[in-house]
DNA sequence: GAACTACCAGTGGGCCATCA
DNA sequence: TGATGGCCCACTGGTAGTTC
């Protein structure tokens, strides 16, 4: 890659052209994947940590705060992680988060000397304008936090400095959800294009429906279809459609079956294709609708399949109830698989 | 070709209703 | 009463179209 196209690259930190650098930096000279070690590098390069609670975050921040019942959970899986991850508790953060750590380091030396003489410039031309990250209330806010500890109060332009920090780091966490979004599809992309021997003679990452060997273009004016993931593999060029969610809300689940119907109108090999969804939620009532989420008297799922079904027993405990059990109940019987088990299956 | 705008699809956060 | 589930929100990067 020329000084150029990094340049570019950081431009857009947290987007795919950053992704996919960043993503072939922490690959090298690990390739081959075993597809058992897959959700490692899944957890290492997207999992983060809760900043509220200090754990890796497995569930909704609001419901896993000290106290509620979340916050023992999210103990068992950050206990989980940290094991499985040989890491200390307090030594994870440094361990998981990669790409989320390098694209923000990318676009800390990407904010450009030219943008900031730029901005001068425009400045100057309207002078008396409230400086840009000044924020009288949060600087109180910390003066006043700090008062008994200061035995003369600091400089404005620290204290400005500061601020701007607090803002700038408040920004960042916003961008992680695109990150965590777009950054499974490509992670998981990369891992399986990187199997030992891959039977896959296509691997794409949001790609077009109609470049999917056997699917339509789209009809008359209707938009693309998108699709999250898509394979095509073995002798008889089995196709996989995949849905890649890091996380699954009630008012997605009704869009996966909208796609489902999609992509079988638009089929035109006359064949049958899968139609898989790869998460890490953690929710149970979540996993067990996808799991019994039925279409036209048929799984709608082909496979549901877990980053880590482990990490799934080690946070439900040894005692669950309810849809705890219930989701155990199809991990067990192997209808909520592991990342792991799937892709041993697949590149057979 | 650059800059701008509108729109889309992705995420986690957070509020609130429901339920056991 | 606390846990759970449903829904909507803000924010992001990507893309297509338009304007200059």
């Amino acid at each position: 890659m020329t000084a150029d196209t990094i340049g570019a690259a950081v431009k857009r930190a947290f987007g795919a052209d950053n992704r996919d650098r960043l993503l072939r930096e922490y690959l090298a000279g690990i390739a081959p994947i075993a597809p058992d070690t897959a959700w490692k590098h899944v957890y290492r390069l997207l999992l983060w940590i809760d900043s509220t609670t200090g754990l890796a975050h497995c569930y909704e921040s609001d419901k896993s705060q000290p106290g509620r019942a979340w916050y023992e959970r999210s103990l068992r899986f950050h206990a989980w992680v940290s094991a499985s991850l040989g890491s200390a508790p307090e030594a994870l953060r440094s361990e998981i988060d990669w790409l989320f750590r390098h694209a923000s380091r990318d676009l800390a030396s990407g904010a450009s000397a030219r943008q900031q003489e730029r901005a001068k410039r425009q400045r100057a031309r309207t002078p008396g304008m409230p400086e840009p990250g000044r924020d009288p209330e949060l600087e109180n806010l910390i003066l006043n936090a700090l008062a008994p500890w200061l035995q003369e109060p600091p400089p404005p332009d620290a204290v400005r400095t500061l601020t701007e920090r607090i803002h700038r780091h408040t920004r960042l966490e916003n961008k992680r959800k695109n990150l965590v979004g777009e950054g499974f599809e490509d992670v998981l992309a990369v891992l399986i294009r990187l199997l030992p021997a891959s039977a896959f003679r296509f691997v794409r990452a949001r790609c077009p429906l109609h470049d999917i060997p056997g699917f339509y273009e789209p009809r008359d004016r209707e938009k693309p279809r998108i699709v999250d993931l898509a394979l095509v593999r073995g002798p008889e060029d089995r196709r996989s459609l995949i849905t890649a969610k890091w996380s699954i809300r009630a008012d997605r689940e009704e869009q996966f079956v909208s796609d489902c119907a999609s992509y079988v109108h638009l089929e035109r090999a006359g064949q049958s294709f899968d139609y898989v969804l790869i998460t890490n939620e953690f929710d149970p009532a979540r996993l067990v609708a996808a799991a019994e989420r039925q279409r036209e008297g048929n799984p709608l799922f082909t496979n549901v399949v877990h980053v880590s079904t482990d990490a799934l027993k080690a946070v439900y405990g040894d005692r669950p109830s309810r849809s705890f059990a219930r989701a155990l109940a199809h991990v067990r019987g192997g209808r909520v698989e592991s990342l792991g088990d799937w892709l041993s299956r697949l590149h057979r």
